[in-house]
RNA sequence: GGGCGUGUAGCUCAGCGGGAGAGCGCCCGCUUCACACGCGGGAGGUCACUGGUUCGAUCCCAGUCACGCCCACCA
């Protein structure tokens, strides 16, 4: 064992060793307590980011804490196929081979995007390899294996039978890019640099007056089909019930009143536009007015737009802005900032249109999810995410279900001549209405998150009724970032008690977003991100696992690599201290027998660190975890107890020897959570090794006493020693430890400075002494909280006492 | 505009009703036979601000300011 851990080679061994020895693997119908971890599948194109490698840190060490208190642990994996996000890398990649999507055809689009798959994709598994996730690989899934395919096809007819999927005309957003509908959880937004256009719309029959409206979007005018004010404006009383003509078009429009109409914006009068704006569309469905279309799936103007069709909007704007300044309507144009409605993954302004789409009905569907949300049959850790889980449920609007891209599950409907639907799990014979035989499947697909919503299940087999999903199925835990909660979570919940009338797992954990170092959000277009494997190859896994770990504790939390750094120290400082041990233990083997008091100290020390480590484990309190660690190791383990045994180690004694051991042992295990690494390795050092570390049973609690009265005054004596250079009187054991620790023959240069500790002891007594003082403090304080106050007075009392000044 | 969260040592963060803490950085001293990725000592904070509750507030309450993340149809 070299002086200073190098955690290269050693990591990916012990990687390869648990892997290749079945360590990481599950079997259902072992019997034992179950700890089920179906893991968030990262997109099959994706690189491990920041956010993963925290995820897995965390699910990795409550799994393995689980594996070696005896629970059958499995941690499963996969990918998802991500639709519009992998269609969009091939896309991109397809352009940079200087052909495009729509030159090669969907069927051959569809094989390059397998083909890319094999090629690029998959990489990611190894990722999580690298990190020690100790996931049953073998087990691996895909949201697009024929297996799954049939659950996700099971779910949407299940879906439709119950009447719970329909098609309907809505206004939705849409991608001209990708020329598809995208949910509102797919959206980016971004403020841009804008004019506001006010424009004068005569009345029919009194040209010369009429109502001036405000509007970001001119083009949009040739769809107008009404004016609206609010209900309650003065301005505009005398004009509701009147009818305006449409510039350019000239088509004569009512003027209606409408709450939905902020009178504070622009002129208090808005132009009505059901067919290219969601609120205008509420608005016409409302007065039963017309919808006009005069944009096209492309985002250019369509035939609609009669002389203007085929321009872009730009050029249609600048058209009608010219034909309405001609005739003297255009009233101002005012700069106006705002925020738009992006696509996230191309940033393709999003084109509301409305569209033939498929939806999802959420009124019954959600109804038992909310139940168990609302009685913590699931439950969302922190607190405040689980009222955000039921807020979001609650206000679910109904789910457009369906994408107009080529990459993704094909709708399980299928259209007759004469446009009949049957809808079936594979491809029907016949219309079930007509029993026509020239069938034709249905070209759209499916949300990526409604395949995604089964994932607990689906990759147990489900709807098969397999030895898996009966012993995995309800889980135990997710993790997930606070984005995820109304895509995934909470879907994954309702369909799971849709389903199998069961929970898919008892608890979500929404972890911490990890900013850059500069505060701003991690991401690639910023520049921001950080590479955890970057980390990985600098610092080891064990102190990137340890780091990020360290870093969870409030909902956002800033990078840094002193977090990391830290780690390091920790697994190097574990390992120096276990070369010592090793090095001068002889032929012991590992017992304790705790007689001396800093054995019998220790052992106090770690049954409490252990204790506190339990506790903040299940509560998923990893930040907390760590710094336990941390002390355990540094402050009791090594500054304390191995100084403390060393003489007894170098004479031989046979009772120091096997119990520091034991101790080392039980050292390693608390820490193998966090740091699988370092501990499996200094663990396959010991002496008679026959199991891995990894396997190896959470150590019960000594049961020590409390000794901290008998140890205390040796601290509180290293302290005044080492500041004043004053040694106060100690018992023979006290004195022994003191003598070992504190090393007193190398007493400091300057021989201490009495009078600064002296004074320092004194301002103590006088703080004390002016509490106890107060009659309003000894009558209305906690008993216990006096009695403190008067025990550090005398504790104050006896040090200054012993530096005798 | 709404929700959630955060403002504590130069930096990253703990603490959350009774003595201001850790790690890193900085200064001083130590190559002491596990570790210089170490050991010992030290400097450095009106705990964002203003009120309130309390014998006592960094901690609880109200408000103000600043910042972050998520969400949102003001044309």
């Amino acid at each position: 064992m070299e002086p200073l851990y190098k955690p290269e080679g050693v990591e990916e061994r012990w990687q390869r060793t648990w892997e290749e020895e079945g360590l990481y693997g599950a079997e259902p119908g072992s019997g034992r307590e179950t700890f089920v971890v179906a893991h968030p599948p990262p997109n099959v194109t994706g690189a491990l980011h920041t956010g993963h490698a925290l995820q897995i840190s965390l699910a990795d060490a409550l799994v393995r804490w689980h594996r070696m208190r005896g629970f059958e642990t499995a941690f499963l994996t996969g990918y998802d196929h991500a639709g519009i996000s992998t269609q969009n890398a091939v896309e991109k990649h397809l352009v940079g081979q200087g052909t495009s999507r729509e030159e090669v055809g969907r069927e051959r689009f569809v094989e390059i995007v397998w083909d890319w798959l094999r090629q690029y994709g998959g990489t990611i598994m190894g990722q999580f390899r690298r990190l020690g996730a100790s996931m049953d690989y073998r087990r691996e899934r895909f949201t697009m294996d024929d297996l799954y395919v049939r659950a996700v096809m099971r779910w949407f007819v299940h879906l439709y039978e119950k009447g719970w999927i329909y098609r309907a005309n809505r206004i939705i957003n849409w991608c001209p890019h990708h020329e598809t509908s995208l949910s509102d959880l797919e959206l980016v937004h971004e403020e841009v640099d804008d004019a506001l256009t006010y424009i004068r719309y005569p009345f029919a029959d009194e040209p010369e007056n009429g109502v001036t409206i405000a509007t970001a979007r001119p083009a949009t005018i040739l769809a107008d089909v009404a004016v609206a004010v609010g209900p309650g404006d003065e301005r505009w009383r005398d004009a509701v019930g009147r009818e305006v003509v449409v510039p350019f078009v000239e088509r004569v429009v009512p003027v209606v009143a409408d709450e939905r109409v902020d009178p504070e914006f622009g002129t208090g009068a808005l132009k009505v536009t059901p067919g290219h704006d969601p609120m205008d569309f509420e608005i016409g469905r409302a007065h039963e007015l017309p919808e006009l279309t005069v944009i096209g799936s492309d985002g250019r103007m369509n035939e609609q737009a009669g002389e203007l069709s085929g321009l872009t909007q730009d050029d249609a704007e600048e058209r009608i802005l010219e034909w309405i300044r001609d005739r003297g309507l255009l009233v101002k144009r005012e700069a106006y900032r705002h925020s738009v409605a992006l696509c996230e993954r191309c940033k393709s302004r999003i084109e509301p249109l409305i569209s033939l789409q498929w939806w999802c009905r959420m009124d019954e569907l959600k109804q038992p999810a909310l139940a168990a949300l609302r009685e913590c049959r699931v439950r969302y850790h922190p607190e405040s995410q689980h009222r955000f889980a039921i807020d979001s449920l609650e206000n679910a609007p109904d789910w457009n279900i369906s994408r107009q891209l080529w990459w993704g599950h094909q709708l399980p409907v299928w259209e007759c001549p004469d446009g009949h639907l049957t809808v079936e799990e594979t491809e029907p014979d016949a219309c079930t209405d007509c029993g026509s035989t020239e069938l034709t499947r249905s070209e759209e697909v499916l949300d990526t998150w409604f395949s995604s919503a089964l994932w607990p299940f689906a990759i147990l087999g489900w709807p098969e009724q397999t030895p898996e999903l009966e012993a995995w199925y309800p889980g135990t835990l997710n993790t997930t970032a606070r984005e995820i909660i109304r895509l995934w979570e909470n879907r994954m919940i309702f369909s799971g008690l849709e389903l199998l009338g069961e929970i898919p797992f008892e608890t979500v954990i929404i972890h911490t977003t990890v900013l850059a170092r500069d505060g701003r959000r991690m991401s690639k277009s910023l520049g921001t991100g950080i590479d955890p494997l970057e980390l990985v190859a600098e610092h080891g896994a064990d102190a990137t696992r340890y780091g990020l770990l360290k870093l969870t504790s409030s909902q956002d939390v800033r990078f840094s690599e002193g977090a990391i750094e830290e780690g390091r120290k920790l697994a190097n400082k574990l390992w120096n201290v276990a070369r010592l041990v090793l090095a001068n233990v002889g032929d012991a083997r590992p017992e304790q027998r705790p007689r001396a008091l800093e054995e019998r100290w220790l052992a106090w020390r770690l049954d409490r660190a252990q204790a506190e480590l339990e506790q903040h484990l299940s509560a998923f309190e990893l930040s907390q975890a760590t710094s336990v660690l941390y002390h355990a190791t540094f402050d009791d383990f090594c500054d304390w107890y191995a100084e403390a045994i060393k003489p007894r180690l170098y004479d031989g004694d046979e009772d120091a020897r096997a119990t520091a051991l034991a101790n080392l042992e039980r050292l390693l295990k608390l820490l193998h959570p966090v740091m699988p690494h370092v501990t499996e390795e200094i663990w396959s050092n010991l002496p008679d090794r026959k199991t891995r570390l990894i396997v190896a049973p959470w150590p019960e609690p000594v049961g020590a006493e409390d000794v901290g009265e008998e140890f205390e005054p040796i601290r509180t004596a290293a302290e005044v020693f080492r500041r004043a250079g004053v040694r106060p009187q100690l018992g023979e054991e006290q004195q022994r430890i003191f003598d070992a620790v504190v090393k007193p023959d190398r007493a400091r240069a300057d021989g201490g400075n009495v009078e600064a500790e002296a004074e320092r002891l004194r301002a103590e007594i006088a703080r004390a002494e002016g509490m106890l003082a107060n009659e309003r403090f000894v009558q209305n304080a906690p008993g216990e909280v006096v009695e403190a106050e008067r025990e550090k007075l005398e504790r104050y009392r006896r040090e200054l006492d012993a530096l005798g000044v």
